[in-house]
DNA sequence: GAACGTTCTGGGAGCGCTCCCAGGTTTTGC
DNA sequence: GCAAAACCTGGGAGCGCTCCCAGAACGTTC
């Protein structure tokens, strides 16, 4: 094998500041100040520059900003492997876009990482090695250490959801509580009786807060809440869980469900079962999901806007890194009620 | 307001190479060739700079990395705005999984970019300036150029999906003619004879490679090929094509579903037209997402695995970064059929 | 033992930017 | 009118690394 190809690299004729600074007349440091849109420059050589800069089609190498700078001009969104898995591609999914939209405009890069078993302390370090200007985090199961561990490295931080094991760090999350509150009221002002509940994992903390929103909506009207079932997000553990509390009580009229995607299993447990959805059990779900609008019949469920949960964590997050001051420690973003045929 | 407070910066005291080099006895230059893996280091060398490593902590600056070398450790995956609303979260959360599957354990990281409408020439311009060693592009409409300037501008380029009009740079794609004409097949040998399809937008390969793989199916069995509808992979879009196709040919007996997601939509009017699936009217989908196997009845679907389509874009893009050559053009993943209970 | 490899090592020039400093040019204040 | 402030500009050190170059230490060969 001769090998004789030379490898097809020639990269780098890459226009430079300085060009640029040729081109427009000015010197580097003029240049510098109109890209970081500093004051104190006159708007003849800022007009100057901006036309340098568009024929050349010159773009700031960021690798070189972020050394000499002090800001990496990039946030992280870290997700837990694990999390990404159980909560759901749609959720994660509206994060991002909500994250990607906060962000346009704004020079800043967004890379995604995602923690994995044994690379925790990889990542920290990583994270903390001034690569990222701060970080957003999202599924987090338990007790995570990590947005602690991070907020005490002085990195600007920002949960999504709120973490049951770090008190202290930001975070955004939805008003689970009075959504979930909300969809116990609506089924009791349905005239139902004996209203159950499939709740998300013990560890996680949009599954208990939706549990207590039941909770709370249930005992509001005197009705009994011992009809809690748990699942993990998944249609299957919807679909097991239903079929527990069908054989608990088979007298059961109505059923919150904590996540729309097990309620679609549930609603299928129901079938089976030759139940009538919503005339002999009435059910609603939670976050309204595009499945929730195509289930059979479409799922009457509490509204949460996820999009709008990155946007915000994102806004709170680059809040913080310009410097505002008194921030809220945590963000509580409304649900809404949308009615369809299941309740 | 009398702003007291020093900002709360302070950072920085970051463990640098050349620490590590002192508490390690050696040299720079020696610490960088064993953190980048170069042979010419006596064992002792390496031994004692990778106790000193683990010792402080050290991780290194990637944008000094960045700058000083002429590899970014970094790629981009690139998603069209439009692309990712369309093709729904599942297909896009998939192929993230997979690239972040291949890439974890390489020190690699990912930044992910959103094209939009005005800001493709900032886009192709951040992407050439040498910040990024390669792109992944996903979601590609119509004849999008952005494959080709990239390609063209140097930059190891690799599209998920097959492109339509950006000839010669390399893509992975699933076999979608394949797993359509399976799909007709499996119809035509349950007996149906009037068989019709919800295809994908005209504009997508996708939609168009199925649609064909379906017509291949059909002829090869002597069936007609005039029931074609399309819908643009929302479930409204297969709704309305149902009806359509419905209006044009009560008496079909089966449909093939350019994607699970039109299925969903399909499933609905089929429902409201009073008729059972599968024994009036078989339906098969594609993509075999989540809610294929939570639909009401369950779908019959081809399955394709989009986790693998990241890693193998990712895999062959990395190839390429490595230097590795007579690399293929494309590369065509397999499709499965599952059977459930519409077919 | 001179001449040549082969393996290992350190020194130091930049990569392209930001940011500090020093200095020049206006405007303002009295 | 003249000092002080406000505005604008350029020069240049240095961010933390890689990579080239020169050279040391060790063979190996004639």
């Amino acid at each position: 094998m001769t090998d004789a190809v030379d490898p097809p690299k020639a990269r780098r004729p890459n226009t430079r500041l300085e060009e640029v600074a040729r081109a427009a007349g000015v010197s580097k440091s003029t240049v510098s100040r109109v890209i970081n849109g500093e004051p104190y420059v006159s708007s003849k050589a800022r007009e100057a520059v901006h036309q340098a800069i568009g024929k050349l089609g010159y773009s700031p190498n960021q690798a070189a900003r972020t050394l000499a700078g002090s800001r990496a001009n990039c946030i992280a969104l870290v997700v837990s492997e694990q999390g990404s898995r159980v909560l759901a591609d749609p959720f994660f999914a509206g994060v991002l876009r909500g994250v990607h939209a906060e962000l346009a405009g704004k020079r800043v890069q967004l890379v995604l990482m995602m923690s994995k078993e044994g690379d925790e302390q990889d990542l920290v370090n990583y994270l903390c090695g001034g690569h990222v200007d701060g970080v957003l985090v999202i599924s987090l199961h338990g007790q995570d250490p990590l947005p602690r561990t991070l907020a005490d490295a002085g990195l600007p931080t920002v949960v999504g959801g709120r973490p049951l094991g770090a008190g202290g760090v930001p975070y955004v999350d939805s008003d689970n509580f009075n959504g979930a509150m909300e969809a116990a009221r609506y089924l009791v002002s349905l005239g139902r009786k004996r209203i159950a509940t499939i709740a998300g994992p013990r560890d996680m903390a949009v599954g208990m807060d939706r549990l207590s929103g039941w909770k709370r909506g249930l005992s509001q009207a005197r009705l009994d809440t011992d009809l809690v079932a748990y699942g993990d997000f998944t249609p299957e553990s919807g679909a097991v869980a239903m079929a527990d509390l069908l054989k608990r009580a088979p007298d059961l009229d109505a059923v919150f469900v904590g996540a729309d995607i097990m309620a679609l299993g549930a609603l299928q447990t129901l079938h089976a079962h030759g139940k009538r959805v919503p005339d002999d059990v009435a059910v609603v779900g939670f976050d309204d999901l595009m499945i929730a609008s195509t289930a059979v019949p479409p799922l009457t469920t509490i509204r949460q806007d996820v999009e709008q949960l990155g946007r915000t964590m994102t806004w709170r997050l680059m809040a913080e890194l310009a410097g505002e001051e008194n921030l809220p420690p945590f963000l509580l973003l409304p649900t809404a009620m949308v009615t369809r045929s299941s309740a």
